[in-house]
DNA sequence: CCCTTTCATTTGAAATTTCAAGCCAAAGAC
DNA sequence: GTCTTTGGCTTGAAATTTCAAATGAAAGGG
């Protein structure tokens, strides 16, 4: 049963910059994971794995570690791990000095895909979010995101 | 082929303010949809589609229309009105005036189970996102989302 | 009228994501 | 040491989404 609190709905404004932004959350990815998928065949989040394993002493990081970067589940994060396994971007060992943690590690072959795929994505991302925005627009946004985010992740 | 134009970077805070803004992205949607799945049993979208259909005049809509207010591919959202339809939230049916568009029609049921949704979803959505905003900052995050959406849109 | 074309939607199969075990290495308990 | 317990990751099955036809009604053409 779901309790009956006073249901306090949003005003004008506020509904109408929540509908917009709910939009906005439905079509950014969209518009970035289209630019991808068409020029370089990877998904969104594909593409962040790979990015994020770059980024990294030894291009290696533990899954779990991996998971929280991505902003994925570990399940999910395995899955697709094997499939980029399978594609030869990016190989599995298990941790020399812990056995039961897992790294993923950048192959070459994956780091050079990556760095094809990497322009044409940034050039989305500017020509999409950056540019439209002036940068008091993105201070802004910067700043919103923190303290929504925080709310998000308060336990 | 890739044409390799300029491979504009992003400056510090751009990124900064990007990564941040793109977590956002991938962290509300989970936030929001775990309430609604939690204590309502509904995806996002799905409750989106219902909460479409009751502002109808009669609250029924043509497929196609639910779509674009929804967000979603044709296909996703007839395989998705299928399953509200197997748990008797919506009908389905010709449109009288002309055969081959078809009419998503909210049942009395699935009116009801909207109603008894709403205020804890928007109870959520005041939680995480309009009460740790000031007005300032919302009518920003308002303006900004127009922009971006219009480049999206663009042809 | 019949024949093609177009449009709105559905359908089934393939790919991906979610969910609930399952597995195995390390850490503790005795 | 052996025996549980815990933590990190994987796995397989179920649910959902995506993709590529397929269907069926209306519109156009001759």
């Amino acid at each position: 049963m779901s309790d009956h609190e006073e249901p306090r709905w949003l005003s004008a404004e506020e509904l109408a910059a929540w509908r917009r932004f709910m939009k906005l959350l439905q079509r950014l990815p969209g518009a970035l994971d289209g630019q991808l998928q068409r020029d370089s065949r990877l998904s969104f989040i594909e593409y962040h794995v790979l990015a994020g394993l770059t980024d990294q002493p030894g291009r290696r990081m533990r899954m779990s570690e991996l998971a929280v970067l991505a902003n994925v589940e570990l399940s999910r994060l395995s899955h697709l791990v094997s499939r980029l396994e399978k594609r030869g971007f990016v190989t599995r060992e298990p941790d020399p000095a812990n056995g039961r943690y897992m790294h993923a590690i950048l192959t070459d072959a994956g780091h050079a895909y990556l760095a094809e795929a990497a322009p044409g994505h940034v050039a989305q991302v500017r020509k999409l979010f950056i540019d439209v925005l002036d940068p008091d627009e993105l201070r802004t946004l910067h700043r919103s995101a923190d303290k929504v985010i925080a709310r998000i992740e308060e336990v």
